[in-house]
DNA sequence: CGTGCTCTTGAGGAAGATCAAATCCCGTGG
DNA sequence: CCACGGGATTTGATCTTCCTCAAGAGCACG
């Protein structure tokens, strides 16, 4: 047990270990819980930037947790259109649209080099019925993922440009913030053209609606790189705009 | 036993001989399970058009079950502005949003006088633990919501008003015939304002759309009374934009 | 038979898309 | 180390779609 402290072992992350736990499955498991925990998620599988996790068609098996780097997930259309449906940073589950169809709904693609851990799901179903918290905190995981959902829904259909890159940008800060990050100095790991799809907008305008934000000195743009100077010029534009706080 | 065949008694549904069955909890289970679940659920509550079932942030206790009618939900903000998040018809479960923070995210309105089952939600967990096929039932649903969520984010995010509204007609027509009506002739249970929302346009626009449909002798429109004439052009005109059917 | 909705239709305007060109950056290979 | 090529980004000019404003029609209900 005490082995675990010796740096040589601080490769074999487990859930119990795992700097994520709040984020990820914080049911408050005791200790033997955890462990039946560990023994089902198969963790650490390394993703090169732009590979695929899972593509909508194959056959849906495991759910994925994002333990390091940054995942896309989206929906493309027969005639090459995409929709990305969400960016995933770490702590953050994906492929629970799979579990309806047995399918999976969409692509997911690293966005960086990352690392997943593997739920497997029927498995954690079981878990799920011998541990009520975690059976419990599963509904509750899917629930937040409908209800980030609904907040799209409203960025989507309610916002105009402005509003919608504030929301994304705001949104970003807290999560990031959320992770222990700087809330207001990040780096995108996303195109401009990926935000678009994301916000339902062009490149372009994605492009000069930055270019405005960084003009009026609310942000600050270098390329990638992201500087909230005054959010709360950026808030004010979103507020009124509900609770679309939790896009993502 | 025998006397639930008596008229008298055909007030007293229950999920055992619901005619939903198979649309809203067809989780094949057994007698006894079944038995279960019928204690457990509170059938019929009755609610008149523009009634609420629930409002968002009221607490969290229970999902809904379309028994017959119709409903919309919909996420409000500060400024009034509203966003149609989704139209539900028998068979359809609400409330999957209140799961992740106890509290209703949405509101859910009654569009014409309606009557639903409540599904008291600990009880539901609980007895998903005793009955697994219903644990996965419930898990599948949850994730069929996330899939229509994301096809909706498709469609806001990317079609255009025209595409939007066939995508909106097939969907409709789709689910009622799922439900033994007629596909092609219905009436249309929301304002044209409602359908605007949900579909991210304003209700000009819903209404030209329609006319321009009707012009060229796709569908026949007479205020709320909807036929498809050439279903198969709309559907052409969706083509392309990948599954976005699924919405509702 | 008004009154008040919802719905339709038209005209003009604004937001964002499209098209196009210039710039910048990064990784590659010499 | 530096030049090169391809992709990403910025910015400008124009165009399309949909929104906004406005007026009128149709229906529902008292």
């Amino acid at each position: 047990m005490n082995d675990l402290s010796s740096p040589l072992h601080s490769l074999k992350v487990t859930c119990s270990n795992c700097s994520l736990r709040e984020l990820c499955l914080p049911v408050g498991l005791n200790r033997d819980e955890m462990a039946q925990l560990d023994a089902v998620i198969r963790q650490s599988r390394r993703f090169k930037r732009g590979e695929y996790l899972f593509r909508s068609g194959e056959g849906f098996r495991s759910l994925y947790a994002v333990r390091t780097g940054y995942f896309k997930t989206c929906v493309s259309s027969q005639d090459g259109r995409e929709q990305v449906t969400g960016f995933h940073m770490s702590g953050e589950l994906m492929g629970l649209d799979g579990i309806s169809s047995n399918t999976h709904g969409c692509d997911a693609i690293a966005l960086e080099d990352s690392e997943v851990c593997e739920l497997p799901f029927s498995r954690m179903e079981s878990l799920g019925r011998d541990i009520p918290s975690l059976q419990h905190h599963f509904f509750r995981l899917m629930s937040r993922e409908i209800v980030r959902d609904q907040s799209v829904m409203l960025l989507l259909g309610n916002m105009k440009a402005e509003e919608r890159l504030a929301a994304f940008l705001l949104n970003l800060s807290q999560r990031l913030a959320s992770r222990g990050f700087a809330a207001n100095d990040f780096i995108l790991r996303m195109s401009r053209e990926e935000i678009g799809s994301f916000l339902g907008l062009k490149l372009e305008t994605v492009s000069r609606t930055l270019s405005k934000f960084q003009q009026q000195g609310w942000i600050r743009v270098d390329h990638k790189h992201i500087q909230l100077v005054r959010p709360e010029e950026l808030k004010a534009l979103v507020a009124g705009c509900s609770q679309a706080n939790s896009a993502g």
